[in-house]
DNA sequence: GCGTCCGCTTGACTTGGATCAATGCCATCG
DNA sequence: CGATGGCATTGATCCAAGTCAAGCGGACGC
């Protein structure tokens, strides 16, 4: 078991994700070959919607996804934001706990969700699998309930590029990053209010305030380069040895 | 498979817990009965340190424990409350990602981390139980990203009065309540506060003005009678019908 | 009984982020 | 080309929650 790669190719899936074992669960993986499509969806586009019956599960291919809650007078959370390799949909419940919407031109990758199911429910190690990345989410999840319970805007807005530094930088496997980085912003200034529990206006005068600083440039509305990766990690609240911002 | 209680009792413990089931692992249990053992510590024990090694898997019996993060500067922010039936520990992780501590005299029955880890990568339904209970804890901490992220002092306060309610009953099985409710509060104000992303002042005042809006009433410092449980779900922005707050 | 201590409450004031309101900046389209 | 419309930025003001500071009250020890 242990000789498992926990990252594995699926299939002909053009990015490797997470659950899939090809090794040694050859069955079951030509069973997911068959149950599985490709989609394309433009931005915008619902994907699920909070307590309605979810009939795929997805992995997130290519663009960027957003899971949040909104409150009746129109407030909006986005509890998880959703990149390549990670999954929309959990075994055992047929409802989407949360709104799920593209936030740029989305591809998935989706499986049946009886076919996948079965899958999980007869392959111990794909259980597990799906086990150790909910545990990572979960994390993840706490983590993030550290930026929006006690930091301000700007420790905010740093973790987040920091956040997103490294989850697009980890797609391709690289090391801490460190000099200059190009962050894609795969969302408007609303997104990221909404994601960091703030407001777009809050949003965009903390951003001119890291570029005066000297921490950031903004050569486009949707791109943000990391000037100096380890101050802008000291204004996270990151002291750069212990756990990584979500 | 499905006639399984999905919550059943683990050998003699004195409350039920959530992921061993007895019925058809008879086997497995009694390896776990072999590597039992119940501990109580007094209030403010730390049950576990960020980043340092688990030797046991725990499952809360009595009490009421804190996970959180404090950052350098004394900020603190509780991701987690655990009350009676929920774990303390991972399997597939030595170390645990929080501090955890014991917010009033706590009751643990702990089974020991190698045993523990080996049922549950041997015993199928085991394993698809603590993801089960992993995904809950993953909605959860995604639901109160809503309340830390987008929620007034007021709303914030009549959510964990609610959530807490909810909570202390379901372990009696009780359905949802109405009328007269006694919370008991198992932390102090300070706690509260690292809990909801607020100070002790604003807890303080908080509680003032719903007892003076006739919302609850504040026997002592450690009891809430909520006095319109309606009401009160109502100022959490919570509508009745939809999902329920964490 | 009487301090003393600790956690809670309350009040006065400050402040960070929200709100309200222009204005700017492109991209798109006629 | 200029009009339109949808973000994004910036400025002025407001307000909810934080901060600082002063009581309050029950629990405990002497």
């Amino acid at each position: 078991m242990t000789a498992h790669d926990p990252v594995i190719a699926c299939g002909n899936c053009p990015i490797r994700h997470n659950a899939i074992c090809a090794e040694c669960e050859a069955d079951e993986l030509s069973m997911l070959e068959r149950a599985k499509s490709y989609k394309t969806v433009p931005v915008g586009t619902p994907l699920a919607r909070a307590g309605e019956p979810l009939s795929h599960f997805s992995s997130l291919v290519k663009g960027c996804a957003a899971m949040s809650r909104t409150l009746e007078d129109g407030r909006r959370q986005t509890v998880g934001l959703l990149l390549p390799s990670d999954f929309i949909g959990r075994p055992g419940r047929a409802t989407s706990p949360f709104d799920v919407t593209a936030l740029s031109e989305v591809t998935l990758c989706r499986f049946e969700r009886t076919a996948f199911e079965r899958i999980v429910r007869d392959t111990p190690h794909v259980a597990s699998r799906l086990l150790t990345m909910t545990l990572d989410e979960l994390d993840a999840a706490r983590d993030w309930a550290v930026v929006l319970g006690r930091m301000t805007a700007r420790e905010k807005l740093a973790a987040f590029l920091l956040n997103l530094a490294q989850r697009q930088r980890s797609i391709r496997g690289m090391a801490r990053p460190s000099g200059k980085i190009l962050v894609a912003l795969p969302m408007s200034r609303e997104q990221m209010g909404d994601h960091l529990g703030l407001t777009i206006e809050t949003i965009s005068r903390q951003i001119t305030a890291l570029r005066k600083d000297g921490l950031i440039e903004v050569p486009s509305r949707q791109d943000i380069r990391i000037l100096d990766y380890d101050a802008l990690a000291f204004e996270a609240g990151d002291d750069g040895d212990g756990a990584p911002i979500a």
